[in-house]
DNA sequence: CACAACTTTTGAATCGTTTCATTGGTACGA
DNA sequence: TCGTACCAATGAAACGATTCAAAAGTTGTG
């Protein structure tokens, strides 16, 4: 055999019309059961396999659903595709998974490529400044969910995760546990969600009067930028090390982490409490199980499918934007030092 | 405007045939420059994106290429992705990906959207052993090439990476640097890939008339895991210990550490030599950066994509079973000991 | 100006579905 | 027997691109 078989062979194999077998894929209620299993048959024999992009050419639209992420690798995202999935399967969709790899052309080309799908709607969590672009979409009517980014409400409905409060939940709980003097171990403040944790860090500090937030610059977001970090803090004297310190993301404080307990000079948490963000999977084996805030991921994925559902489904779009407000994982490294 | 432009919509709106847009679009040359700008203006004004379906119906196939792997998260998968897409980009393909998560179910959804996508051919780590759905795929005329998994050349082409080597590779490099009492910690040797680098250290080990090998089993492949069989170790005196450990994944190896390390009672690598798998990011940050073996996953991933294309290219496919030899990455938890 | 050779443009046919107005059957009551 | 419902099955039309044989246009030569 050459050519798969189309559902007119289908029809001449079983001997009903096409419309028939039709019927069997997408309304078998219409069809009696002795022709049903006649026409199950014969797609059987066969070896009859739908061609969609003839469905979708007669019914105008793809049961696709497009998702641009910027890194794959990245346990956050790798965590909202899988949700994505999930709730996209339920209503009967699939996701076209894009990786952007923080690259504007990258992402440029995926959303040609999605376009030319004629996808549902687009999932997208941009790379820098692409209002332009999106624009475009809106104008072109590709139902269009920003992900990880807020999003003017008159333009797009977004999904994201409060990292203020996140940052206020940190600190808050350093300070809870008794420890006043911390210290915030983050990235360059250009980047929105070390800035945003770092601000809602201050607004917890500022409600105790007699605590301090001392900002500590890293270079970079990565295990060994937390490590230099750790390494500048055991060169202080034991008079001015910080007594809680919260790392924008657990890279960070599994360096500061490792710089500390390797030198034996100080025990965590007992001299110092350490908290980090994002509760990757290295955070509960670390050394000393680490702190940190846990980000709604699957609950991200899974709304922003929603979201795009209902632009999908109304016709004049009134767009929503949802912010979901992280959660505080309390592990032996924060553990309250003995009681006083 | 309601209805998205189709290439109709261009040709009365540039005034010329639709065979000419069309024209214009994959045959530049053919069309002369004053139409082919006039088209071009139209498409431009009107927002005409071209319907893939419509395309993909009348050529018969789509550009796309289906890669169905078992963990998006595991970066080994990460890895060979990246590769896949880039290699596919460079030649007008695009992939689409399908996370399997190890469910065999999933698995199965995905070959059937493929199927109905008419993806130009199948990329897939498959779950367990689905040897009919692969039969069954083949006999449909789907060109699939297997990754990180052998195949009967028979029947598929595959890429994959020689187990039995890196497990020789990383013993060997131990009996190198003077180890003699070695030890293989890995999970439940029916995983094939576990099975397959305790081989190949065994045969390295029995190189050396004076060396011996002693395999320590671990429940799973986890940090935890590697932990509990550390403590184990630290538990013996130091007479009985191993000088060195050969860990079938870098998460392992990083427990077995964490394990040694923190007691102070044992040095790396001084007394104990530790090498794991993988070579995953954190293995350059570990407390004392880890000795792996490295997999060549970007050759891997466009490999795979390469032998996809000649399945596709000739009518009667030859198969061909390509196997990368993975890489010694050396860092200080091999180092040499003090001399001698 | 006629003719050949070549380039450009045309538009009907085609791909494989879904849709839906129409036809054919069957059952029931009058 | 006829009329009315109702249920199943039919098959032509439509979706939007590409293809390709044929028509139209252009240029060059004698």
């Amino acid at each position: 055999m050459n050519r798969t078989a189309s559902i007119k062979d289908v029809a001449i194999h079983a001997s009903v019309a096409v419309g028939t077998v039709s019927n069997v894929l997408n309304y078998p209620d219409r069809v009696s059961e002795r022709t049903k299993e006649r026409v199950l048959r014969a797609i059987d024999e066969l070896g009859f396999v739908r061609n969609d992009a003839a469905r979708q050419l007669r019914v105008g639209h793809s049961r696709t659903i497009g998702l641009i992420v910027l890194d794959v690798g990245n346990p956050f995202f790798t965590s909202v595709v899988r949700a994505a999935e999930d709730a996209a399967a339920l209503q009967g969709s699939a996701v076209l998974l894009g990786d952007s790899g923080h690259n504007a052309s990258r992402e440029a080309n995926y959303i040609d490529l999605f376009q030319e799908q004629r996808v549902q709607g687009l999932l997208i969590s941009p790379v820098g400044d692409i209002a332009d672009r999106l624009d475009l979409l809106r104008e072109r009517g590709v139902p269009t969910v920003l992900v990880d980014r807020l999003a003017d409400e008159a333009k797009f409905s977004s999904v994201a995760v409060d990292d203020d409060a996140g940052g206020y939940l940190a600190a808050r709980h350093l300070l809870d546990t008794g420890r006043r003097r911390l210290a915030f171990v983050g990235g360059p403040t250009s980047i929105r969600q070390v800035a945003d944790r770092l601000q809602g860090a201050r607004r917890a500090v500022e409600e105790e009067p007699d605590a301090a937030l001392e900002v500590l610059d890293a270079e970079g977001q990565t295990v060994l930028a937390g490590r230099s970090v750790g390494d500048m803090l055991v060169k202080r004297g034991r008079a001015e090390l910080p007594d809680g310190i919260f790392c924008a993301n657990d890279l960070l404080a599994l360096g500061v982490m490792q710089s500390l307990t390797m030198t034996h000079t100080f025990r965590i948490p007992e001299d110092v409490a350490l908290i980090g963000y994002d509760d990757i999977d290295f955070a509960v084996s670390a050394v000393v199980p680490l702190s940190s805030i846990r980000q709604p991921t699957e609950l991200l994925g899974r709304t922003a499918i929603e979201l795009l559902s209902e632009e999908v489904e109304s016709q004049n779009p009134v767009h929503r934007s949802v912010v979901f407000t992280p959660e505080l994982v309390v592990r032996q490294s924060t553990a309250t030092p003995a009681a006083g």
